[in-house]
DNA sequence: AGCACGCCGACT
DNA sequence: GTCGGCGTGCTC
């Protein structure tokens, strides 16, 4: 009797920590007929006691002196075995422990080492169709109604199929959006929402298990729903893809594309990428592996209107040039609306004593701090460190505090002395909604999470060239990024004002078809050995000692193998934000043909030397 | 990741 | 002589 249940005496069993693993543990003889692969268990480990994921069982091992498992605590598996396929192999790619990949593909009600009687067995045999494997599909529409209908008949086709859909938004303010939209198309009761961080645990779980016993046909959510456990998944769809929000920033480190390819391997699902802007990358991957790419180019064609600002002195004239100014004018002559971008928020970025050319820095990231005179408050832009507005200079006690550099709210008081009848309205990432009947937008950054919605008459990038010269690689890409979604919201006319009218990024985009772009983007990133052609590599050291960051930094540089193949290394150096939190920060760039060959190196030098106290060192791929 | 073991400086 | 620093190594 008990022999037959013999394969069953050993469950390799993973944990949610940085470790090798897997580990053996014997089964208790009562658990044996029900243990299964997929189930969680609760173990002692180490002095521990930990929640584990059998991973495998078999009839023995070759470790001496055993532990049993304390508990089993699912009867059902809580991951199925593309689950466990889809962990592993995320696991080997970002270099994780297999248990940290499965921990993150869990609901956190599940994370705790708690009984659960939930069934998951699915209705009847699901089993999937022998479906051949589909091209994937490169949604490029700058069109909005083209892209949208492509977007509903990819999942009815996935529908018809009899298989499950996720579908990925950027962040939770979207959602709700895809949720109404589809709404309109399909059942209710066959959607679920994921991934939204004010469901409690309990509730989120619940939505799980929906999912898991196959009750729901569409899954919509952010990030960590590339995960979600939909049975005999069909597609996965990334909207606006080229979104930095796709990637997670703890470990483990994924990017949902990446999760979403691996999926696709071993579900055979499809895969459809949407985007306005698709990144570099994307456009290059979807050429290259042949996928189905489907480009809306615009319908509508606006007038675009260049202002070379080299033709205006800057201590004379406004950031506002004369012929945006008179553009302006013109549409409120007409009652229309105009959006202005600029991304710097505040009144002014500097704030500077006229006597001693101190500079009002934040005390924990030495940076200016930004004055919000809505707030009357002078606030860090990277850690939110907030002040009021000495009315002395706090160094010589001089009374002539100065502002420079413009943001969005002086322009605001500018224009409003302009255009005394208009509304006008700032938007920036404090701002939570924003008011669809003013005149005149001045908008950030934060502005374009509703670019999809936004009709206006007349937009303008007051300063094209902040985005151009930033020290990133992608700058170029975002810079074309932000021009083609101002361009988009405009029913009529778009001004640039640059000093840099001759930039290839710019003058790609004045060419007016983003094929253009693309090929000149790709072209720049292959000489420079940028993405997709190479990899960028940063790591970073960050203490609250400075002397230890740079110390730390320095042993590493030097443990550094010199000219390993072709791998560019740079000196350490201060990091673009030198100190954040009270924390100094120092980096090394490396960058080479071979991604895996410079995370080795890196590697390697980490073994030769020791690690110090307090310092975390953090290595960003392609960042 | 934790948490032990283990080997060198300042305290009753 | 011990308390405690943190470097090193293991967890079935």
């Amino acid at each position: 009797m008990m022999s037959q249940h013999s394969q069953n005496k050993i469950a390799q069993v993973v944990v949610g920590i940085a470790v090798p693993g897997p580990f053996d543990y014997l089964v208790p003889d009562d658990s044996r007929p029900t243990a299964r692969v997929g189930q969680r268990v609760k173990v002692s480990f180490g002095r521990r006691v930990m929640l584990g994921v059998i991973v495998q069982l078999k009839a023995d091992s070759t470790v001496k002196g055993l532990k049993a498992l304390s508990a089993v605590l699912d009867q059902d598996p809580v991951l199925d075995r593309q689950a466990l396929a889809v962990t592993k192999k995320m696991s080997e790619y970002y270099g994780c422990s297999w248990g940290e990949a499965l921990m993150s593909c869990l609901p956190v009600y599940l994370r705790q080492t708690k009984k659960v009687e939930q069934t998951y067995g699915l209705p009847g045999d699901r089993a999937s169709k022998n479906v051949s494997l589909l091209k994937n599909v490169l949604v490029h529409d700058e069109t909005q109604r083209k892209g949208r209908e492509r977007f509903f008949a990819l999942i009815d086709a996935a529908i018809e199929r009899q298989q499950g859909v996720i579908i990925l938004v950027p962040d939770v303010y979207r959602v709700k959006g895809m949720v109404e939209q589809l709404q309109r198309q399909y059942a209710l009761t066959e959607i679920a929402v994921c991934g939204d961080k004010s469901l409690t645990p309990k509730k989120e779980f619940l939505q799980w298990a929906r999912m898991k016993t196959g009750q729901v046909r569409v899954v919509v959510g952010t990030r960590s729903t590339v995960f979600a456990p939909v049975p005999n998944l069909g597609l996965i769809v990334v909207s606006e893809e080229e979104h930095p929000a796709y990637k997670q920033e703890q470990t483990p480190q994924y990017h949902v594309k990446k999760i979403a390819e691996i999926r696709r391997e071993v579900e055979s699902c499809q895969l459809a990428f949407m985007s306005a802007t698709p990144s570099a990358q994307t456009w290059y991957q979807a050429r290259e592996e042949q996928w189905q790419i489907d480009y809306y180019p615009r319908e509508h064609q606006n007038e675009l209107q260049r202002v070379d600002m080299t033709n205006f002195n800057p201590r004379r004239s406004s950031i506002v040039s004369f012929p945006l100014q008179s553009r302006v004018q013109k549409v409120l002559e007409r009652k229309g609306q105009v959006l202005l971008f600029l991304n710097r928020r505040g009144s002014s970025s500097i704030t500077r004593c006229h006597r001693c050319e101190a500079v009002l820095m934040c005390p924990r990231c030495n940076v200016s701090l930004v004055y919000l005179p809505s707030k009357q408050q002078l606030v860090c832009r990277h850690c939110n460190h907030t002040g009021p507005l000495p009315k002395k200079c706090p160094r010589c006690q001089g009374a002539y505090l100065k502002s420079m550099g413009k943001g969005i709210e002086k322009i605001e008081s500018e224009l409003a002395r302009y255009f005394p009848y208009a509304k006008i309205c700032c938007y920036d990432r404090d701002s939570d909604g924003y008011d669809p009947r003013a005149d005149i937008y001045i908008v950030t950054q934060a502005f374009l999470r509703w670019r999809q919605r936004v009709r206006v008459d007349l937009t303008a990038v007051l300063n094209l060239d902040s985005e151009l010269t930033r020290f990133d690689w992608r700058s170029g890409f975002q810079a074309y990024r932000l021009l083609k979604t101002m361009q988009l919201m405009s029913k009529e006319t778009c001004v640039v004002q640059t000093y840099l009218m001759d930039h290839y990024v710019f003058q790609s985009f004045l060419k007016g078809d983003s094929r253009i772009f693309y090929r000149d983007e790709l072209e720049h990133r292959r000489e420079l050995g940028f993405p997709p052609f190479g990899h960028v590599i940063d790591v970073v050291a960050r203490s609250l000692k400075e002397e230890d960051a740079l110390a730390y930094i320095t042993a590493l540089f030097d443990a550094m193998e010199p000219s390993a193949g072709e791998i560019e290394i740079s000196d350490p150096q201060p990091d673009r934000r030198a100190k954040l939190r009270d924390q100094y920060r120092f980096a090394i760039h490396l960058k080479g043909s071979d991604g895996g060959a410079i995370l080795a190196l890196i590697k390697g030098a980490l073994k030769k030397i020791k690690s110090k106290r307090g310092v975390i060192l953090t290595v960003n791929v392609d960042a």
